[in-house]
DNA sequence: TCGTATACCTAAGTGAGCAAGGTATCGTCC
DNA sequence: GGACGATACCTTGCTCACTTAGGTATACGA
């Protein structure tokens, strides 16, 4: 199935949270989402760089060369100001919907 | 984008959801989840039937001509031993994965 | 030097949902 | 009587996110 680990639109979502606290390299952004949702979510990384090069294409994340903490080059992406905007409506709408599905399964 | 209205691989719970408390037919089943949504969530036609057949396709329900409210010929669908065991299964999955995002959007 | 972790990437395939059509019946309104 | 909206079913073609399954390269510890 198609978004087996992730529903589908979810990653990106959780990939704009990933830089709200600052740049982060590919890499790292999807292990903090593999840290921090307990090993629930792990976003291969066939997913990953795609939706880094999508996010990129459509403005919200900007990307900048530089060392990592092992001292290897890696690639930085921080967000812009119109992935900020980006990721308020994403929260909304994935709050919007969660809680939509919510009310409907405590029905009965 | 696939899966604008619905995270891709919600309908299918949803679907089962609505069939808990007995049978429905197709058409039955969309104005169920947009109405318990409040509008919320729409489900496009050329989503819910091919997912009401996948279901049936799966043995997660079964299908039935009958007699609608209005007295038209409907396909009544309902849920199997296994289709309410699959709900259960979909239930936990959808409830996991929401908490983890949940707790990744908390982050910070 | 061999394996593991880090760090990046792509191509081909799958499959759910979207867009946009179609058929037919029934009740209502003009 | 005829048009229209709601009900009720369906399909085909398309898009595109994600999966699978590869690939490259560096650093480090055993």
């Amino acid at each position: 199935m198609a978004g087996s680990d992730v529903f589908t639109g979810t990653l990106e979502l959780l990939i704009l949270k990933a830089l709200t606290w600052g740049p982060r390299h590919g890499y790292g952004v999807g292990r903090w989402i593999r840290e921090t949702t307990g090993e629930t979510v792990v976003i291969q990384e066939g997913a990953l760089y795609p939706a880094l090069h999508r996010l990129e294409g459509k403005g919200f994340v900007e990307e900048r060369w530089g060392e990592s903490e092992t001292g290897r080059q890696a690639k930085y992406y921080s967000l812009t100001a119109s992935g900020r905007a980006q990721f308020k409506r994403e929260v909304l709408r994935w709050r919007t919907h969660t809680e939509a599905v919510a009310r409907a399964l405590a029905v009965g």
